[in-house]
DNA sequence: CACTGTGAATTGATTCACAGCT
DNA sequence: AGCTGTGAATCAATTCACAGTG
């Protein structure tokens, strides 16, 4: 009673490993074309990102032919098939659950550094932290979540809350129609229809000390 | 000239994947142990952490047979067994570097969250945060970090620093003798016998910007 | 009988190796 | 000549299915 994924277009059925690589080829096309460089090969994107040429390709014509061959790429050309892509033609708003150190860090982080994603909501439980405002951007009770949400129409959400609160935050986020969720509660969430992209900041650092060990294969 | 990897001990070879879910079982074994439970099936920590029983059973299998056919693990005997295997019987020392806005964060999390994992040294290499303290870690100058890290001997570091420092700060951290790295920098970092965990945050980022496109496979 | 432990099958992702263009 | 695009081969991880056992 597999929830058969249907082939919804005429291309293979894209890895989404290879999805996840695409923002880190778009910065460095971007870095590139902010330099003097008008053609990328992959050998130079895989200097640039430690990913091998060979996946760089493979990644890239999952979408479709975009080089030339004996050539490379059109760096900027490339950089705007990959927005295209990602969908990220004009810039696509967030909202950010939780203004914890890690919301909060996380929410200036992404206002600083990227023009591409625009952290429109932050939430908070705490009435202390409701009106303050973190990067231009003024604090929502979680109260009103739901309704400001769907007035906005925002699709992605990031869940910075404790593990306690991270379940209901999440059926909301569903009632409000998002689409896709960064979580860093411990808690593993997943539903149909929506991606969850799970960080348990726990797992990844107690899973060094494993590595810490003397006698382990690293 | 593929650097062979040895097969150093009888065991099968582990699968890195298998590793980072263990802190995960131990997080919920815990949780059972201080609640009533002394023993707990596959299928209870399947339900507790989202993944699959058979893949628990496997998982753990990798490293002995725990369990009782017919009955389950002893909560607490599997993670003290657990806890010997990530090399947490002691709690471990680990280093931040950076504090900014993220790494602060990190540490305030971890100091809050673990006690397995002791953030044991805060580094920046802004004068006017050298000497602050962060949940009672004092920071110290980034000038001093290799000598202070071989004094302490900590063997795992977390990198919570820009783009433009992060390969100078590994190089550092490999000649101090790290064996562990967690690396929230851009740059993708690796070496030969170091263990290294790379969580690119605009890569988590954009990447959900794909999948909250409409006629997308989630 | 109920649960663990595990080979075999499958699925997913990466790497290889080379044909195809420009 | 040089670099892309891609099937085939390999490698890694998960899932299946059931034998083994307290």
């Amino acid at each position: 009673m597999n929830s058969n994924r249907r082939e919804r277009s005429r291309r293979p059925r894209i890895p989404q490993a290879a999805i996840r690589r695409l923002p880190v080829y778009l910065r460095e096309l971007e870095e590139a074309v902010s330099g003097e460089e008008r053609v990328v090969s992959s050998a130079e994107l895989s200097a640039r990102t430690g990913f091998t040429s060979e996946q760089i390709r493979k990644d890239l014509a999952y979408f479709g032919a975009f080089g030339t061959r004996g050539v490379g790429y059109d760096a900027r050309l490339l950089a705007s098939q990959i927005k295209r892509i990602l969908g990220l033609t004009h810039s696509v708003g967030a909202a950010m659950i939780g203004a914890g150190h890690l919301g909060t860090a996380l929410a200036r982080f992404s206002q600083a550094e990227h023009k591409d994603i625009r952290i429109r909501h932050i939430f908070d439980k705490d009435p202390a932290k409701v009106g303050s405002s973190i990067n231009g951007v003024v604090v929502e009770p979680v109260s009103t979540m739901l309704e400001s949400l769907r007035a906005s129409g925002v699709r992605i959400a990031v869940i910075a809350v404790p593990e306690t609160d991270a379940r209901t935050v999440f059926a909301e986020l569903l009632a409000a129609g998002v689409m896709a969720v960064l979580n860093f509660s411990p808690v593993k969430l997943a539903a149909d229809g929506v991606h969850v992209q799970n960080i348990d900041l726990t797992m990844e650092l107690e899973s060094l000390a494993y590595y810490a060990q003397e006698g382990v294969d690293r």
